[in-house]
DNA sequence: GCGACAG
DNA sequence: ATCTTGTCGC
């Protein structure tokens, strides 16, 4: 990607790199281990703690973990995600001493105006498959059933870009999109089998615990390997 | 034009 | 995202 460009040009850097997004999985995938992402931010500064927790598929247990600290370099801006935590979660991924099967990242993929979201962006960036949950849809939805597993598509302009997935009986339904080299039915189960207990993804659970606490200072950078 | 708007 | 008080449930 780039060292922080203007908003106006992050646009037109979406449109070029969502042509590389693929939609498919890779032959024979067979994930083993997920690394969950997700960045923590300090009120009031611009100091944030981007956070890679790498999980177990099997047995959901915690197998590696990296965080990094940073300054947020790029605003929030609703559609441009990618500029804003890449920065901080490519230096969190790389200080990892496992090299994850999928990404499950904190927000959108192709669920996003111009099909670009976060999850895309790490992906097309890394290479590597990814999927993003967000809490909350981009635009409007159609409510899933109120069982686990429950789904309904994700529609924007005539396209399914994603889905409403009920993870828990009655809780309010979680955003699935792909992000690069998997397909929707795949990401669908793989959230669900990362989702056993809560509505998050053990993925991103694990990841916002972690950020958290070293933002706090409750847990040393050199304990994860900064 | 106006409102809504991932984290 | 983060703040904030209380409440419900395991």
């Amino acid at each position: 990607m780039d060292h922080t460009p203007a908003v106006d040009e992050a646009v037109q850097l979406q449109l070029e790199l969502a042509h590389l997004v693929e939609p498919n999985a890779p032959e024979g995938f067979a994930p083993k281990i997920a690394a969950g992402l997700d960045v923590a931010y300090e009120p009031g500064s611009d100091r944030l703690v981007a956070a890679a927790v790498c999980v177990d598929i099997a047995t959901l247990a915690i197998v590696d973990s990296a965080v990094h600290e940073a300054v947020a370099d790029f605003p929030y801006v609703p559609g441009l995600f990618g500029f804003r935590e890449l920065p901080a979660l490519l230096p969190a991924l790389d200080k990892l001493s496992t090299t994850p099967d999928i990404l499950v990242c904190d927000g959108q993929g192709l669920a996003h105006p111009r099909r670009f979201g976060l999850a895309c962006h790490i992906g097309v960036v890394t290479g590597l498959p990814s999927i993003g949950v967000g809490k909350q849809a981009l635009g409007r939805y159609e409510p899933p059933g109120p069982t686990r597993g429950d789904w309904k598509p994700l529609v924007d302009n005539g396209e399914i870009v994603g889905r409403a997935l009920r993870t828990q009986d009655d809780v309010k339904p979680v955003f699935v999109s792909i992000g690069h080299r998997i397909d929707l039915d795949t990401a669908t189960g793989l959230v669900l089998k990362l989702s056993p207990r809560y509505r998050l993804p053990e993925t991103t659970r694990a990841a916002d615990h972690l950020g958290r606490e070293v933002l706090a200072g409750r847990v040393g950078v050199q304990d994860v390997r900064d």
